[in-house]
DNA sequence: TGTACATCAGTGAACGCGCGTTCACTGATGTAC
DNA sequence: TGTACATCAGTGAACGCGCGTTCACTGATGTAC
């Protein structure tokens, strides 16, 4: 019966889309279960809760966010992962993009097991993104200096374009030095 | 009668508390004015909705947050509000602390009120952490850098206190430099 | 100074709505003989 | 090969609850005479 499985699979994807939109708490176990084509009754068949959904999409997202960061890492450092992370596209792109910069304001008002997913999560990107033998204190630093002008940016992108830009521009410049 | 402008006083106050411990979206009208003393039905004889209670406690709160700024970088330069901004206390004081990092993965979410109100006030603080003269995309790059760091150590604050530390560390560091 | 009346801030019950969760049922799939 | 039955994923109606909003009412304050 492998139906079943890839049915949790559409529900696991669109909610990783719909919890980088309206945030771990805007997720609803209805409009994720129509997003996957089905209706919201036949959801507690595949996740304990609502809860226990947003802690797995979570999960799931972040891990998407390191293998980036980790392929990028590979190739150029954090350089060329700098560029593409602070890009116009990424700035509009929430429900697709970086899964940090999408809910972390969001996560100490979550129950615990959403906070444990995203710590275990922000670990593993931590890793990822400070590989052996570079100075794993810059690397934070830089890390949550991207992830900070991309949340700003983010914030004002619809009232103030200029200004969101304008951030990422210094994120860009600044972190060349 | 002074008296419904004092009320009105207190909700704010509240209200700019509970917006940043539960976000723009968990800010609820029985809550706030339960906390100001008074029943909830009685909200709408100082607010239109619960949206303009979010815009406008988020302008308050933000004014709060510049004003702090603006002192700070008046008196030790931004190398002194960064020790502070990245302090323990600062870490664990969600309600009394900087509104951005408290609401910022949120705004995008939110009415056109509460985006404008955040997209003002952002620029405000801008404005007072780069004071003229000084490198502008410098000082917004720092501050993404701060604001950033603040954020991804409060999400893991509660499940991984030393990753917390590590990361206002490691800001702290790299930002003397 | 005292009485009658108007004003108005706040009360608390009620409403409509959306959402998480439950559950009896349907219908398709696969197994037993 | 065909029929009967069991399994089980998904359906859709129903529930309880919390929340934003409305509204008739209360009671205190201040003004008019």
């Amino acid at each position: 019966m492998e139906k079943k499985a890839q049915n949790r699979e559409a529900i696991l994807a669109v909610a990783g889309r719909l919890l980088r939109e309206k945030g771990p708490a805007g997720l609803g176990v209805a409009e994720v279960m129509a997003g996957a084509g089905m209706t919201h009754g036949g959801f507690y068949g595949h996740f304990a809760s609502r809860e226990a959904l947003a802690a797995e999409a979570l999960t799931h997202a972040l891990k998407q966010t390191t293998d980036y960061l980790s392929k990028a890492a590979a190739n150029g450092g954090l350089d060329g992962f700098a560029a593409r992370y602070l890009s116009a596209g990424h700035l509009d792109e929430i429900a697709e993009g970086c899964a940090i910069a999408a809910t972390a304001t969001d996560i100490p008002r979550q129950a615990a097991q959403v906070r444990e997913a995203f710590a275990k999560g922000l670990r593993d990107y931590f890793a990822a993104g400070s590989p052996a033998g570079a100075d794993r204190a810059e690397a934070l630093a830089r890390l949550s200096g991207l992830i900070g002008a991309l949340i700003l940016a983010r914030a004002v992108a619809s009232e103030d374009r200029a200004l969101a830009e304008e951030l990422l521009d210094a994120a860009r410049e600044t972190g060349k030095i």
